[in-house]
DNA sequence: TGACTAATAGTCATGACGACTATAAAGAAC
DNA sequence: GTTCTTTATAGTCGTCATGACTATTAGTCA
């Protein structure tokens, strides 16, 4: 940290890119911009872009979402969760001049239809699975964010922040098997919930008919805690061992 | 990311900062350099440097490591560990000009007395306890290295980064016991760490006196895994609830 | 030889969890 | 209405992991 001068090293271009991921009929769903110009151009990137001079990377982030998703409320209304992933600072990531991003994962309940409203030429929520190839190196931001996300659910309780203010134990139970690609045991998960003090709270007398058939589920709110002692483990994959 | 010239934003500084740490006498410590000029001169702070035209930052931080430290064969050899915490990009954290650094947390096993090879006009271990205001936001990245880190051996077979290449199992107990600040009870541990399989695997005959009294104790080596399922949780703060 | 120390072996009760069965409350089919 | 289907919720049972202990072994030090 020595010979500091402010032109005596090559300038980098500080980025922000953003995983958005939200739950929409039961399946992971990212929000993707469609590029413009060349490189990768009509490849579908992370939304981003540069933080400012007098913003951090997290303040750039939170510029952005609300930019591309025209979700200006989002982040002040619902349990948004954004969280920084890691950077990414290959020197060849971007061909045309040294970019050094900082990724961040944000988590949404419900994903109204973005419009927009920033420089992105269309943005839109396309499912996990089904993303092609990325521009840059996002394919591995995403499934960078993915893994991270899917092992925060173990031991937090993320988990609510893909659900809506009110929800039920089933809902939360999707956004589980939906980021692990796993099935619960219906049970054994709403015993594991309702036995972590802190991680839903019941809202009295509610009730939710879960489209149409069947009993209609009690409706919980997020509680206040934020940690999940002891955690909810993932089921280990099978066909390990001999 | 539209319109993007070289000289179109200002310019950002990138720099990597290491909060490298390590078991010394059971304490545990962490490399540090005293600064020279201002600001923060004759503060103490965290290893670090720009990061150049050509490195990625994990280039960079491998780099700055063996200058500082003088370990040129410790990135080769013993199990050095080196891990990407999260970015700082406040835009006021270093005073002179804008500043994005990328920080890493390095662990090593044991630990030589560095020789400032680098920079550095002296770098110390010092205890993780008794080190003083440090210099810019190092006090915060480097309790975030321990938080980290403090997480991470929950979950995965990082405790044996910190353990020479044989180690018994009471320096590896010793390690979670530094790091977590508590006491744990020795046969449980034991059990624990031996129905891991892969963490830890034996060297056959050898045994280590530890320090002259007492039964000689079996060496072991780190095994081949990473994770560490079930997790070995640290036991919970007491007085919480009522 | 006999304290002392530290590693290792083993026991026991509790708790968490996976697998599973049973019941309750709704709509749909007839 | 009655019955079937669907989904939520309640409860059971055995297993495994774990915390709290006790016992034994193998060394040093006095």
């Amino acid at each position: 940290m020595q010979g500091y001068d402010k032109y005596a090293h090559e300038p980098f271009a500080v980025t922000v890119d953003l995983a958005v991921l939200t739950l929409r009929e039961g399946a992971l769903h990212v929000l993707l911009v469609e590029r413009g110009q060349e490189p990768y151009a009509g490849k579908w990137a992370l939304p981003g872009g540069f933080v400012r001079p007098d913003e951090s990377a997290e303040t750039a982030a939170r510029r952005e979402l609300a930019e591309e998703t025209g979700l200006d409320d989002v982040s002040a209304a619902s349990g948004l969760h954004l969280e920084q992933l890691r950077t990414y600072s290959d020197p060849g990531r971007d061909p045309r001049m040294r970019v050094v991003s900082v990724a961040f994962a944000a988590l949404l309940p419900d994903a109204p239809e973005p419009h927009g409203g920033g420089d992105a030429a269309e943005a839109r929520w396309l499912p996990y699975d089904d993303t092609g190839p990325l521009a840059f190196d996002h394919d591995r931001i995403l499934a960078d964010a993915h893994d991270r996300v899917g092992a925060k659910l173990e031991y937090t309780c993320l988990a609510t922040s893909f659900c809506p203010p009110e929800f039920t134990l089933g809902e939360l139970q999707q956004v589980y098997e939906t980021v692990w690609g796993t099935g619960l045991d219906r049970p054994n998960f709403r015993r594991k919930v309702l036995a972590t003090p802190g991680f839903v709270e019941p809202v009295p007398g509610a009730a939710r008919l879960t489209g149409g058939r069947g009993k209609p589920a009690a409706l919980y709110r997020a509680g206040t805690a934020t940690a999940l002692h002891p955690p909810l483990l993932r089921p280990p994959r099978e066909g390990r061992s001999a």
